[in-house]
DNA sequence: GTCTATATTGTGATAGAC
DNA sequence: GTCTATCACAATATAGAC
């Protein structure tokens, strides 16, 4: 009377015991997908067991708790998301070969992915510790060392526009931060534009094959003299 | 040896029965605040009581369920971000007063509530419809003609300043995207920013002076021709 | 209206057979 | 490694005294 549904989802099944070389990695794509539907909070045990097509005890036995499964869980999701953008921005690229780049290389990921903004961000509200704990592990580097490589190859490039008179003088952080922010913000707000605008699925990936046109334009014209 | 503490809290202790004109009130300003900290999943009763100073079984009496409560308090939450943006968005000003104006509404009251639009993405990520019923009831129309009243307004001031060489074409989607962006966007990434970027949270006050300062001209310098 | 006490279910976690 | 069964407790919700 509980759940009348099989533990095996449909297009998946498998035998029991017939190992396809990793539960352990099923477990954690199962994870993956309900804890960004849910929310970590929200999330349940049991209906990560049932999308992963095995038993709640299992996911104990490879990952202990809860807590250690999330860890995992978001650790993979940012490292699908960040250590790509940060070498982007922080490459000797030209500034604004770079902008481009960054641009296509969030648009396209975060079109495959459109869930994971939201989950990060709300995910580093709760657990702020999360993401200063994991750059040092995803760069090899010390987290003062990588923002003060990031940053410094910013500001020099910025700083060389700004003498040449082709760029208005902004501070690496902004830059960053508006950069993100035009990129991202789309996706992390998914739902409230969906409503605001009247979208649908199709038009949202409308909107956003827009941007992908209209966004590097954008985004330098604001920093012309 | 459940919860050692007392279940009111320290400035705020207030006799049994010393109804202070609205115990309903305390408790929704209570179940705010846990709300936007924990997260509507991540929130318990219990927790918005002893904010509340009052007992558990009160929540119920007020609002019958924890879903109920939620719902008041998104509505609540919603009612203060949303009206004063979406009518300085559709207002008659010109186009440059409005940008203006909206990043001064915006970024005033994002900074007096900075974990306000984290919650509500996150609300809505969960519950996409919680908006859609709402927005007729806090702008006293119907959803499509509130879009319609929107989109025209822009399009037509958009339209005015292109024709005037004045401004590149944008579509008012876009316009209005980008602008939220880039207030929002800080506040909701706020914990991932701080984290890059090495910010206290004073750092981050004045990261978002400076914004207030620089956002007008970044946006207009963007629509220049 | 407000409390105490309790019912009832949900949920993370463990024990132990296979 | 994987399962079934179960524990222990957390959390929402209700009953009923005051």
């Amino acid at each position: 009377m509980v759940k009348p549904n099989d533990q095996r989802q449909a297009g998946t099944a498998r035998l029991p015991g017939a190992h396809d070389g990793d539960t352990e990695h099923r477990i954690l794509e199962a994870a993956h997908a309900v804890f960004l539907r849910r929310g970590t909070a929200g999330a349940r045990m049991q209906e990560i067991a049932d999308e992963a097509g095995v038993n709640k005890a299992l996911l104990h036995y490879y990952f202990r708790t809860k807590d250690r499964l999330a860890q995992a869980v978001f650790q993979r999701a940012a490292q699908q998301l960040f250590p790509s953008v940060l070498a982007a921005l922080a490459s000797d690229t030209p500034l604004e070969a770079k902008v481009a780049q960054v641009v296509q290389l969030e648009l396209d990921h975060l079109t495959r992915r459109p869930y994971l903004p939201g989950y990060i961000l709300s995910e580093l509200h709760h657990h702020p510790d999360r993401l200063t704990q994991l750059i040092p592990l995803m760069l090899g580097v010390p987290l003062d060392e990588a923002r003060r490589g990031l940053f410094t190859v910013l500001r020099h490039q910025i700083d060389e526009r700004v003498r040449a008179g082709t760029m208005r003088r902004i501070a690496p952080e902004q830059f960053v931060v508006n950069l993100l922010a035009l990129c991202v913000f789309p996706f992390a707000a998914r739902p409230m534009l969906m409503a605001m605008l009247g979208f649908d699925a199709a038009d949202f990936e409308q909107f956003i094959a827009r941007r992908r046109k209209e966004l590097v334009p954008f985004f330098l014209g604001a920093l012309r003299p």
